[in-house]
DNA sequence: GGTTAGCACTCAACCAAAGAGAGTGCTAAC
DNA sequence: GTTAGCACTCTCTTTGGTTGAGTGCTAACC
């Protein structure tokens, strides 16, 4: 048995009206709707073809019928047609994420807070990955008497900051004149070689070795927390609006793993470099979002530097307006990080 | 009628039942305590009297009764036994504070996992107020041809910093300079007063006008974002394992507000300087927040600064508990925060 | 006079049975 | 190939009865 266009059509009319409404949808409601000129009976045969063919599930005899994970990968895959943000909806995200000087902790606040508003989903928001850009400038800024902060100024003009342990007696000129030197040396060149480069000149070092050991000890750390970099979630309660979500012990796992960096991370990570990718329910081999799929988007800043966002919704979701809402995001959030700036 | 030794005894056997189980508690029960030798009829009687005057409440005939905001009020004010944290309460606190240096950001984040870990409540903690701080340091430190830097170091060691425009063509070097300029005009002073002085050394200039008049509108801004400052939730999910939010419609409110940090600040600002606030119920003035209490509690960085935290749980929370561990946790945090860096 | 046993009464919670409604699958007619 | 008709299924809602915890009152008790 082949997916002929009928099919094709029913399904589409289905998956529509399953994202609308959350509740199983039955042969004469298809039936009724424009675009679908047969009776009840004919569409009930066609949707009996497409449960065999695994595109439609069955909650039971005598409900309607229920897109299966297959129906949705299809919909995105082929049958979505692409929609573009409403001026309404382009304002409001303006309006979040042009509110204030652009630090890039806080765009990528607003950025959350706008994609959930925008979408009724949950958001999580990503700060641009680190590794690939090129460091321009290091220096040290002195804190109180034993400690400094550490300044990493990237090519896309990020900042991140760590604080180390300064041997005591080190004037601020001297941090300042050490700073430079650490510029001279590391400018120009990936953050990921940053350590290593710094390694080959401390061997040669007489005095300040153990600052300098510091400065290596906080680069790693940098590289190691990169994995878990800054991460926002907005509109966490978005998604307790949808039906999906009217059992707490449900919403319960599904709030608790957005409070773990640690198990949210993989989300957006695996998206392998795509600039799209849409994980819909089992696909996400998590337990607690089972009914819920994730469309990721990797936003540029700069030439190299990408960083990711995503939505979570039900497996219903509007997949796609939520594309092209990502699609908007991430072109607002490159000309605010990247244009400004540069 | 008064409230004699008797009432007081069966209305804090009445709380600690309902605080353990959140059903409505009946005579028998209470009359089965060990400590409360009364038969249930006499429970019954004394009980009709606590209703009447306010401190307990029947959810209908023939339910057992409920203790009202002003019975825990009571309990808050008088009854309560102060407990002390256990050692594995106090364990579980350390290993979330002390695993990593600790900058102010990381420290009030594990700050607020800790607390809810431990309470199994939700928990609020704000970053330490920088208004009573005195300057220590302020540095500008290049990041685009255009744009620097500031940073603030204040007296506890907490440092603050902002991004700002930048005429073209002003040297790093000579960016140092003005930092020393800066610093040695604002070290000492309030933080509260280093936009006035810089308004001072602003009409002697010559030049670098434009550059100080960026820097004051920093200063400004900071001041201004000071109200809502810097604010972590942890354990949202927490509160959604308690009967009391077993509906999704009540759940999702009270999710909503904690999303949003206008609505949260107000929480942990109407301290009034008070070391402990408990707000019960009604007394936070949000419908929201009706069933739920608040317990709020400062903690001091070095001598002048505080900053707050606060737990956010059923009204019928274990009080005593959650004060001993905020109280253990403020003293922990002062640790951390004061000792190592000073 | 305070305390307690006894008893009628109330009301939510639980359960089973009945009815309604939506939807299916099949068959036969178009 | 399409559709009308019909019996059948299964959930959801409603209804009514039962249970049990708990109260309030009264009368007896110490």
């Amino acid at each position: 048995m082949r997916l002929d266009d009928r099919k094709f059509l029913i399904l589409q009319a289905i998956i529509d009206d399953y994202i609308m409404t959350a509740v199983p949808v039955g042969s004469r409601t298809i039936s009724r709707k424009s675009g679908v000129g047969f009776s009840p009976a004919t569409i009930r045969n066609e949707m009996s073809d497409l449960e065999e063919l695994g595109y439609l599930d069955q909650p039971h005899t005598s409900a309607g019928r229920v897109p299966s994970a297959k129906a949705y990968r299809l919909y995105v895959d082929r049958l979505m047609k692409s929609v573009d943000v409403s001026e309404e909806e382009a304002g409001r995200i303006h309006d979040h994420l042009y509110r204030r000087t652009a630090q890039v902790e806080e765009v990528i606040r607003e950025a959350a807070q706008a994609l959930s508003d925008v979408t009724h989903y949950t958001a999580v928001v990503a700060a641009p990955r680190l590794d690939g850009m090129t460091v321009r400038r290091i220096q040290l800024v002195p804190v109180t008497e034993t400690s400094a902060l550490m300044i990493v100024v990237t090519s896309a003009g990020m900042v991140k900051d760590h604080v180390i342990p300064v041997p005591a007696g080190v004037e601020p000129d001297h941090l300042y004149a050490i700073s430079k030197m650490l510029t001279a040396q590391l400018a120009g060149h990936p953050l990921s070689n940053a350590r290593d480069l710094l390694i080959g000149v401390f061997a040669g070092l007489t005095e300040h070795k153990q600052l300098m050991g510091s400065v290596i000890r906080a680069l790693d750390q940098q590289a190691q927390e990169e994995g878990v970099g800054s991460l926002v979630v907005g509109g966490r309660s978005n998604l307790l609006s949808y039906p999906e979500y009217s059992d707490v012990e449900k919403a319960k796992n599904f709030l608790a793993v957005l409070e773990s960096r640690e198990k949210l991370a993989p989300l957006l990570s695996q998206t392998g470099g795509v600039e799209f990718a849409v994980r819909i329910g089992p696909e996400i081999n998590m337990p607690e979002f089972a009914d819920c799929s994730v469309v990721t988007a990797t936003y540029r800043v700069g030439n190299n530097t990408t960083g990711t966002m995503g939505i979570i919704g039900p497996t219903r979701m509007n997949y796609a307006r939520v594309v092209s809402v990502l699609n908007y995001m991430g072109r607002t959030i490159s000309d605010l990080l990247s244009g400004d700036k540069e």
